[in-house]
DNA sequence: CGCTTTTGACCTGCGC
DNA sequence: GCGCAGGTCAAAAGCG
């Protein structure tokens, strides 16, 4: 699956780049290097609230790898997310209708995460409706809807086909609810080169979050920019 | 009894 | 236009 998603593995540079390349298929938002110390909560901040899921967090006693975007964006405030950018975009990818056809690319986000389970608890309910054998990789590909009602995010679960030991989860769509005892938003991503990643904190909404991610981001270019002078 | 899982069929997009 | 591959539907079976 890492292929199809165009992943790059652990090997790849960590926090490539806070806003990807141009042309870039994917982005690593991820911790910076080094011995990263990730204490969260249990399931407390894994997708919940629309769209917060951590780097490196533990997510059913699973440590999850970097998370990858795959439908071209050029920053993650573009992903998934539209209109002035400040609301998660909902629903199902694509399709039209009975029997399916490839989703076109929308909310999309895919990571992998090192567990032996194939199903990780995010804290949100989930109903399996569909597997399939997929060309690309000889484990199976199992797709998930969300239970909730009016919700329409789907996942899909498989094992990443270079690496078993690696479970891939690809979510489509925004949950246009929390799940059930999330109390958490996104934090901004961790200083460049930081030591330890702080534990979210609770944000009173996801623009206040997204706000304060983006001025993070944008510190850290200026700081980039100041230190390559 | 209601919800979830399983599984084969069906539909659609894409590449050739 | 055709075949392939991926994604979804929906009926049946399983389970608590």
């Amino acid at each position: 699956m890492a292929a199809s998603l165009g992943l790059a593995h652990e090997a790849a540079p960590f926090y490539a780049a806070a806003y990807p390349p141009a042309g870039a298929a994917y982005a690593y938002l991820a911790p910076p290097p080094g011995d990263l110390v990730v204490e969260f909560p249990p399931r407390a901040a894994t997708m919940a609230d629309d769209c917060c899921y951590q780097f490196g967090q533990e997510m059913g006693g699973a440590y999850c790898s970097p998370p990858v975007f795959d439908n071209g964006m050029t920053s993650l405030l573009n992903y998934g997310v539209e209109g002035d950018g400040r609301r998660p975009v909902g629903g199902p990818a694509g399709g039209t209708g009975n029997g399916g056809g490839r989703p076109r690319p929308a909310s999309r986000i895919g990571f992998r995460t090192r567990s032996e389970v194939d199903v990780l608890d995010d804290g949100f309910k989930w109903r399996k409706y569909g597997k399939k054998a997929v060309k690309s990789s000889p484990n199976p590909r199992n797709y998930y809807r969300c239970s909730a009602e009016g919700c329409g995010v789907k996942k899909r679960v498989e094992r990443d086909s270079d690496d078993p030991r690696y479970v891939v989860t690809t979510y489509d769509g925004v949950h246009n609810h929390a799940a059930p005892g999330a109390a958490y938003l996104c934090p901004p991503p961790p200083p460049r080169g930081a030591a330890h990643y702080s534990p979210p904190v609770a944000a009173p909404s996801w623009s206040a979050a997204l706000d304060a991610w983006e001025a993070q981001l944008h510190r850290h270019a200026a700081a980039a920019a100041h230190s390559s002078e």
